[in-house]
RNA sequence: GGCCCGGUGGCUCAGUUGGUUAGAGCGCCGCCCUGUCACGGCGGAGGUCGUGGGUUCGAGUCCCAUCCGGGUCGCCA
């Protein structure tokens, strides 16, 4: 019968000296200093307390144990006669008078040292997520997420929301990503598909009678990943009020958030309510994005009349975009790597000139412009030293390659970027609609669930690319953490938004059935949002890759290499639930 | 699917213009060491240089193809 422990690995001072005690976990190492003596760390999930080894008899009982095996500890505490300061349990050591193998430990060589899983192989600490997970750097950012979530279950609570929990196999949607399909044994030929997100079940909660709603929700899109997205499956916070305005659903965010970034971020201060409230276009306008980094202090101007028919060519007949910089004195070199770093980013190039302290336009693109160089600094505003750089072409294309510039240039210009905060904002007034790019024709530009602004008078009445929505995007630190929306819960107008681009009442009735019907039965007006979790902890613990947060994160390609998913299955589960497998030759490749 | 970066002992990496026997740190194994705490000292094992082909007297290094990993664009209403 195994002793229970009495302490674990954090617990013992000074003042426990003298006392009998067992204490359990994994065998970190030991540092032999001769034959007799010699240190053993054990470590648990609290921490790590020193055992000294130092008779015949209890050396014996550790010859052939492999680090990382796991073992429990009976021994007296003792004052330490050479202190470590660097640790909670550095006064004292245990001297053993039993051990025991809890778990062996097999092999002597680990795929890597555990202390420095973080500098392994990303396949490999993947494979062995749970020897990477013992590392304490990487565990700690589990725990913080687990702590995060509770303080978000807590707040959310606190401010009358009720969690409640949503069907994981539910239908496919036809609209936005690639679902996750699931066969059904019962209904041959047909499938469930897993939730992009609870969407229309809250707004049916809603319509039944919940007032406020919220989840740590699993959602599951089939898309490709990035170092922000994990494949597969990702959490959100998600929550839906009813009789409630995109102030209400502000107010709660503004309410809820930044306490949590404040008291676990990296950076201890946050946007306090109200966060900024930038509009689509001017957020296009200034920043080159629809999720501005406020962190960063420069803004684009508009450069396309100053630099009219200046001779250079790829500004001929396009909007240019401007960035002043003052106070950058990047060599060549620096500045070399700025256009390149752009141009990898965005696909566009970048250009620049300088107003030198003698007030001459030196560097780049200078030889222009130096027929109208007052006309230049004028309309830009330039004061010797200014650095600026350029961007051209179509409206869009020359504001989204100003605004990856703006980026590049906040993180090598350290007087222009502040750096220990986390700047929340919120981006409003979307369009409704906009023209497709591929179809040329209107079509809805975010949610087609969101209400216009203006309602049906707007829809009737105005011209339907001014028509701009409810519908608003919630920005830290140039993340874009969650989209949002005051729904459109009337049936009529969400017929004459269908109408718009060319569908209709049946159109409306097939996609959302039980959405549309429910509406038909007296809806409140509702708004809700739903950031996203593993972002949030992410940007909190200061991340720069998602697979540190998540337990058990999944590869780039969606695999998860420790349980070898996804898998084959046998013929008779594919029987089961009728499913026969076409692989063509280039698929199998 | 496009583009960029990478793949060399268990781990992290170096490897010059193509040139003899491919190196280092950590880890591992053995011996020594009675107060270590990134312990120290001495010795040792461990490599088809991702894979296949090509150029060459000679390839880790050059060329082609391919696989794998990461980043990014597309995609993510």
């Amino acid at each position: 019968m195994v002793q229970s422990r009495t302490h674990n690995c954090n617990q013992l001072r000074l003042s426990d000296a003298g006392q009998k005690v067992t204490i359990v976990g994994w065998y970190d190492n030991m540092r032999k200093v001769s034959k007799n003596l010699g240190f053993l760390i054990l470590r648990d999930f609290y921490g790590v307390t020193q055992v000294v080894v130092e008779t015949e008899e209890m050396m014996a009982k550790l010859n052939g144990v492999n680090n990382e095996s796991t073992l429990s500890i009976t021994g007296t505490v003792r004052e330490r006669s050479s202190k470590n300061t660097a640790l909670p349990t550095g006064e004292i050591e245990v001297v053993p008078e039993e051990i025991e193998i809890l778990g062996k430990c097999i092999y002597n060589e680990l795929p890597f040292e555990i202390n420095r899983s973080k500098e392994a192989d990303e396949a490999t600490r993947l494979k062995y997520r749970y020897l990477d997970l013992r590392n304490p750097e990487v565990k700690s950012k589990i725990v913080l997420r687990s702590k995060i979530v509770a303080e978000i279950r807590k707040s959310m609570t606190e401010h009358d929301f009720l969690e409640i929990t949503t069907p994981i196999l539910t239908c496919s949607s036809p609209e936005g990503a690639r679902d996750y399909l699931v066969p059904s044994r019962n209904h041959p030929g047909k499938f469930y598909a897993l939730p992009q997100a609870p969407q229309q079940f809250k707004q049916l909660l809603m319509t039944s009678g919940f007032d406020r709603y919220f989840q740590v929700a699993p959602c599951f899109r089939d898309e490709d990943a990035r170092a922000d997205r994990s494949p597969g499956e990702f959490y959100q916070l998600d929550m839906e009020m009813a009789f409630a305005s995109q102030e209400d659903v502000f107010a709660v965010i503004e309410d809820v958030l930044p306490p949590i970034f404040a008291k676990y971020g990296k950076y201890q201060t946050a946007s306090t309510a109200p966060f900024a409230r930038i509009a689509y276009k001017e957020a296009m306008d200034k920043y080159g994005s629809d999720k501005p980094d406020l962190r960063i202090d420069l803004v684009l101007q508009d450069a396309t009349a100053c630099m009219a028919d200046c001779g250079f060519g790829p500004f001929e007949g396009q909007t240019v975009k401007a960035i002043v910089v003052d106070k950058f004195n990047g060599t060549r070199k620096v500045i070399d790597k700025l256009c390149a770093d752009v141009e990898v980013q965005c696909g566009h190039k970048v250009f620049w000139f300088r107003l030198d302290e003698n007030g001459e336009l030196v560097g780049g693109i200078s030889k222009f412009l130096q027929e109208r160089k007052q006309q230049v600094i004028d309309a830009l505003g330039l004061k010797n030293g200014d650095f600026v750089g350029l961007s051209a072409g179509k409206l869009l294309e020359a504001q989204k390659t100003a605004g990856v510039l703006r980026r590049f240039l906040g993180a090598i210009c350290p007087e222009h970027m502040k750096t220990e905060c986390y700047e929340f904002c919120w981006i409003v007034d979307f369009p409704m609609y906009e023209i497709g790019e591929e179809s040329g024709e209107l079509e809805f530009c975010h949610n087609p669930f969101s209400m216009p602004q203006g309602g049906m008078d707007a829809l009737l009445n105005q011209e339907p690319l001014d028509i701009l929505a409810y519908q608003y995007d919630l920005v830290c630190n140039g993340v874009e953490l969650s989209s949002g929306a005051v729904r459109n819960h009337n049936p009529e107008i969400m017929v004459k938004a269908f109408e718009m681009v060319g569908l209709g009442e049946e159109d409306v009735k097939a996609k959302f059935p039980a959405m549309y019907n429910a509406f038909c039965y007296g809806a409140p007006p509702h708004a809700g949002i739903a950031p996203g979790v593993d972002r949030m902890v992410m940007l909190i613990a200061g991340e720069e890759s998602i697979r540190e947060i998540i337990p058990f994160p999944m590869n780039k390609t969606a695999q998860d290499v420790m349980m070898g998913a996804p898998s084959t299955v046998d013929e008779k589960q594919l029987k089961d639930v009728h499913i026969k497998i076409d692989i063509t030759e280039k698929d199998a490749e």
